[in-house]
DNA sequence: GCTGTTTTGGAGAGCCCTCTCTATTTAATT
DNA sequence: AATTAAATAGAGAGGGCTCTCCAAAACAGC
């Protein structure tokens, strides 16, 4: 017994990651939203309290995309922690590749997404999304022999940032990921593990 | 025969690398560079022409100094080409940690800082830093014995890419470097390069 | 067809920001 | 002391953005 919906949530998050992959998260602005989805903004208040709730669920989303895939690569086979860590780190690559304006996002930290001004429910989501990735880092850790806040921090860059910044490289200028770049971040990330 | 000036540029350019490190470069505005320094906001467009040439300014500005540290790391002292990637990948971390304020910027891109809507001259200053990084960088490869287009960017990513994610992980959550990091940056580099 | 509920559509108040414009101040020179 | 170049001081026009508010529209159930 209702008007039925006529823009859902999705297109208005859809049109934000849109704004933000090619201007920045500055660029995400309530008006730009309604106008690239041809709403008008009292519509885009109906859905999101406020600015800073749909920055919130616009880098949530993404976020909460990309940990799925890159928990299933990480916990995928029994091939041993090196194969694993090699599996997660390609996923970035891969996943990125697949998703680049989603994968411009990531390149962002939920700082400038306005992360300290979110409403509760959205920041007890993030720091939930952060403790699995690291506990799961954790779990890597120990699977490698490796302890110590210095092995942690190799760990991580393998198989989180050195493969983002890989993607940093070619998506800050425009270009297209180049066709090893998958390659290229598994073999890192072997590399750095095994400088240990 | 004139007024002496009361702000000098340095001034507001030292404000705006504090607002941009704190809060984005979306937070640097004419009106709370003036208000971070005490002056009126006409002051500020006696200096710079207009808010992109500001940004621009500051933005040339850190990266210079960087840039100027870092050929010099890795020209210095004839140690053979490994031995100046590790430098200048040691010299990223460490002109971070003396300058973090200076180092949050760099974690952007000059893109977030307006680039394309720059004066020309300040579009030239980019694009020649940009150019003298990229000879280096092939000169490197030289001396490295590497060629191609993946064996570049193994060498990028071991000297400038990782050294600054290193640097990212923890400037982004507010943290202080911790004292091994010029060390895993130098090995982390020569990790990377050996894996060719 | 009427009723009640949900959503749309759009105007506009209030705020901040960029940039302009016009005094006014200051000090070296004459 | 008068002159003059260079800089400060600050008000305000114009524009965009956030958010509010209310009337109009659309549909399910009776």
């Amino acid at each position: 017994m209702a008007r039925p919906p006529r823009y859902d949530s999705g297109r208005f998050l859809d049109a934000a990651v849109r704004l933000a992959a090619e201007a920045g998260p500055a660029a995400v602005t309530m008006a730009a939203v309604a106008k690239a989805v041809g709403a008008p903004s009292g519509s885009v208040y109906h859905r999101f309290a406020s600015r800073p709730a749909l920055l919130a669920e616009v880098w949530l989303r993404t976020v909460e995309d990309f940990q799925e895939g890159w928990f299933a690569a990480l916990g995928d086979g029994g091939q041993g922690p090196r194969a694993a860590a090699r599996a997660a780190a390609v996923h970035v690559v891969a996943w990125s590749r697949a998703q680049p304006r989603a994968a411009a996002l990531l390149l962002y930290g939920p700082a400038d997404f306005g992360q300290g001004g979110w409403p509760e429910e959205s920041e007890a989501r993030a720091r939930a999304g952060h403790e699995r990735v690291r506990t799961a880092l954790a779990e890597l850790c120990a699977d490698l022999g490796e302890d110590g806040a210095r092995a942690a921090e190799r760990v991580a860059l393998a198989v989180v940032d050195v493969p983002l910044t890989i993607v940093r490289r070619h998506l800050r200028r425009g270009e297209d990921l180049p066709p090893y770049a998958e390659q290229l971040a598994g073999d890192s990330a072997l590399a750095l593990l095994g400088a240990g």
